[in-house]
DNA sequence: CCTAACTGTTAGGCTACCTAACTATGAACG
DNA sequence: CGTTCATAGTTAGGTAGCCTAACAGTTAGG
């Protein structure tokens, strides 16, 4: 419609499109999380620390677990958030707290073998409740949300950095 | 991979992977809404009162004013909370709460012209963020977004239901 | 050493959600 | 009509998850 700004206009208007989808995704999601297992955050968490768990990033040595520090990156919240977190999972008895060997003031969390099957159950769980939702859809529009989920993924990559 | 069951299996892939990226694009929606202005949930609202306020559904009368408990549906809350963040919002200036004509049991809320124009800047403000956050992507990015974006929707609106 | 930088915990506070209990109005029916 | 049941919203009390500020212990550098 506008010659001069055409390229903005169209982002500003895919932005407020994608905005407004992710903002009602947040019903389908705390729908996902509103199964009394474990809360979303607690649960991502725990994948976190799967995922890190086994084969921790750059590290020479093998070292076991994820720093507090580290995992609030992870998470995106802060450091205290994410000790409060940590020390709900380990009362529940789902991961745990260790002095690092090669710095005292650090602490190195890992999951549990409970924490682990926990995972395990809960994203089953989940997945199998969005499978649900997705079965509705027509084969076009499930290839179309699959080629846009790595778009999603570079998105939410970006801000990491 | 498995003959048995291939379509269940890729719905289950896919509903892992669209769990994993709306997981993650809560990083996102909590960037765009740390902008300190109004929170998610009050600018949620408001503009569910800006399009619902001016033609209300399908009824006969111009019954201006959205009703509490049609609130909270719409936000997927309920009806305390509803109230809740509706008294927010009328002490800050943004909205109205009015006795119903019709029935003295309800309340009817509108938004203001002070929530109008919050609604209008906060939107702009967001969609100025994430068009940044859009930018970054390629053509067929954005492409593939796009797509996606009304099959979101589709899934959306099948939890309204 | 002694100070500066860093890691994590503790303390206190906020928002947004929930359930349960209450008030007031409307509607149905004998 | 008046009692009874349903509906609309508010109030009260509680929880989860996040934040900032203040603190304690550890490491590293001058």
């Amino acid at each position: 419609m506008n010659a001069s700004e055409p390229a903005d206009s169209g982002l500003l208007a895919l932005a407020q499109d994608f905005r407004e989808a992710l903002r009602h995704s947040i019903y389908l999601v705390r729908r996902l999380d509103a199964d009394g297992e474990l809360s979303a955050a607690q649960l991502s968490m725990l994948k976190m620390l799967m995922d890190a768990g086994p084969a921790a990033g750059g590290g020479a040595s093998s070292a076991s677990g994820v720093r507090v520090g580290e995992i609030a990156r992870n998470l995106g919240v802060k450091v205290p958030s994410a000790t409060e977190q940590i020390i709900k999972l380990e009362r529940a008895g789902l991961a745990r707290r260790e002095p690092d060997p090669s710095d005292s003031r650090a602490v190195r969390v890992t999951l549990t073998e409970a924490g682990l099957a926990a995972v395990a159950t809960a994203n089953e769980r989940r997945n199998a409740v969005m499978a649900g939702v997705l079965s509705s859809l027509s084969d076009d529009d499930r290839a179309a949300l699959a080629a846009a989920l790595p778009v999603i993924g570079r998105i939410n990559a970006t801000l990491q950095a």
